[in-house]
DNA sequence: TTGAAAGCGCTAACAT
DNA sequence: ATGTTAGCGCTTTCAA
């Protein structure tokens, strides 16, 4: 910066308002200014800017992984917003339990952002406290944390309409496809799982622990285990919501593998609409991730400026029931248990 | 800093040297150090650190989106390498032109990184040059740049091998459909093709224009004229090489919705190996662009580090063919332009 | 092995 | 409107 103020034949004072934007400079030096910081290729070092302003110019993030089509799309959603603020994107990627143990020991966004956005966590009430003494805002996102800024889907409402939808095709046995995920982070399946609970509690349906199962997502195996309980009950379902898009598309490719057609026999509703489920025609509750993280980035600016923000905000973010070809109204039975209404059970046991 | 020197009765010379790990320091004031450190919930800000020592201590990757498989992916590979050398990774999303020459305009990450990982871009020679004046090493990914540090999948051989499992199955009729990538982002297009044609001609098959289509990736719509224009062929191919999955998902999509047998009348083979190649059992070309990320950063950190590392290295990474579903030998026909033999052309028209 | 002191590049308060 | 000056929090000589 020295070089430059050289070069224009003024101070460094004068060099950083200009380049900051102020206007208390008059038109022909910060002409000047401009010229030579353009001639020398000069860019302000944001770490010596820091170091007096104490602001770092950049907004971390941590996520557990960048390879969801989630993490992808909030992320897209998020780093032009931060662009068009000046801000830089810091990624924090914490794909296990041991990164996880050892990013919040170090908490190494400590001093070095100006805010945090924490991603699909299922956090424990010692680490949202370490957050809070992190000394910048933290905002939670696909979480709800009481007391802190949260921005999230509305995944009750979203599953409630997603179950109401199979219910006005005439569905009553309606299965329940969870993802388990291992290792504490949180992919909304609580709240899904309730939004179904309501829809059929308020449609009389009663609630059968049986037809609500697990399976890793994007597993075949699991898929086809999961697929196979639910076909081996007494009374099977005619219908499965699935958690994610992901997890449908393995259902559907194990029911079509068993024989079973989809939606003839049986219906299957997903939750996310990745473009995936446009390739399988698959009927889902779509959820915008672009909109959750470009919300996010923009309460996360609103505290960083200290403007007059809730900082309890909550902001939920609605979602919509995309109907395709994956849904239809249950296969006309004779009556209930009269196995000729049910669909084939020939070859339903799990393959490989 | 000052905090913790008192609290551990010593100067903030030692609480340097002792965070940083330096032998210098007796092992009881080491202690005392980091217990206080620990209290004091103490992290050194990166900031102050790198304007003494010049380095930031992060890597920045320039990257056209975050939304794709390639560049989650990618970065999923890069991020855990990057965390266990103790570096941070800022994120330039550069989703347009206009955001594009911004960038090159400003360089915003002069100076405020320590290496630059610039992904899958066609630069321009100006670009390059810029790059090159940027005072950090630059690592170019999926590109080939002649004299500067690449990294990028061999995908030429990768379409050979390809094009090459085709021909062994007997198909002499093979299509090419590229994507077009409209805004200067360059997804491999070129090499993949030229991997095709030379399998082509080393197999004595001549090449013919007409084989080679091109659309929007991801677009149902595209996907279909470019189909339409292959089967209205006075001869159409017998398989399809697809330059991503995206695409060959979306040509297996029309081909069925037309009436058209994958593989029985229509072989269909993919490039990439994405996660959704498996659900639609695609054969297709496997490349791993988590090594391509993890490779990259380890090509960063060396060239940061100064260690005797060839400036103008290019690290080229290995594809394998998948067999899977969508292909399989040519339907039998009775002799070359005999109209019994080709596929049934009833309803191709795209549609919509 | 430790401490004192200088200074990295910038911004902000004060002076002009 | 511009310049002068004093740090921001660290690392790094240099001395002890």
């Amino acid at each position: 910066m020295a070089d430059v103020a050289e070069r224009a034949g003024v101070s460094t004072s004068t060099v950083s308002r200009t380049l900051r934007g102020l206007s208390t400079v008059s038109p022909e030096v910060r002409a000047r200014v401009e010229q030579a910081a353009r001639e020398l290729h000069f860019a302000v070092s944001r770490q010596a800017a820091s170091l007096v302003t104490g602001r770092t110019g950049s907004v971390a993030v941590l996520v557990p992984t960048l390879g969801s089509w989630f993490m992808g799309s909030a992320l897209s959603g998020l780093a032009p917003l931060l662009r068009s603020a000046g801000m830089e994107l810091t990624v924090y990627v914490i794909p296990d339990l041991a990164e996880r143990t050892s990013f919040f020991e170090r908490l190494p966004a400590r001093r070095n952002a100006d805010a945090l956005l924490v991603f699909s966590f299922d956090l424990t009430d010692e680490e949202t406290a370490r957050l809070d003494n992190l000394g910048m805002p933290v905002i939670y996102v696909s979480q709800h944390v009481a007391g802190r800024p949260s921005v999230y889907v509305d995944d009750v409402a979203g599953a409630l309409r997603g179950t109401r939808h199979l219910l006005h095709l005439g569905h009553r046995r309606i299965a329940f496809v969870q993802s388990v995920s291992a290792r504490g982070f949180s992919f909304s399946s609580h709240e899904r799982l309730l939004g179904y609970r309501q829809a059929l509690t308020e449609a009389g349906v009663p609630l059968d622990d049986d037809l609500v199962v697990a399976t890793p997502a994007g597993d075949k195996r699991g898929a086809a285990e999961a697929v196979g309980r639910l076909l081996s009950l007494r009374e099977p379902p005619t219908a499965v919501f699935a958690e994610q898009d992901e997890i449908a598309v393995a259902v559907i490719w194990t029911l079509r593998a068993t024989g079973i057609e989809v939606p003839g026999q049986m219906s299957v509703l997903g939750f996310d609409d990745q473009p995936s489920a446009e390739w399988f025609d698959l009927t889902t509750v779509a959820q915008s991730p672009s909109d959750v993280g470009r919300t996010a980035g923009e309460l996360a600016l609103a505290l960083v400026n200290d403007t007059e923000v809730d900082r309890e905000r909550h902001i939920v973010l609605p979602t919509h029931v995309i109907p395709r070809a994956t849904t239809a109204p249950p296969p006309v039975t004779r009556g209930p248990r009269d196995d000729s209404g049910r669909p084939p059970r020939g070859r339903w046991a799990p393959r490989g």
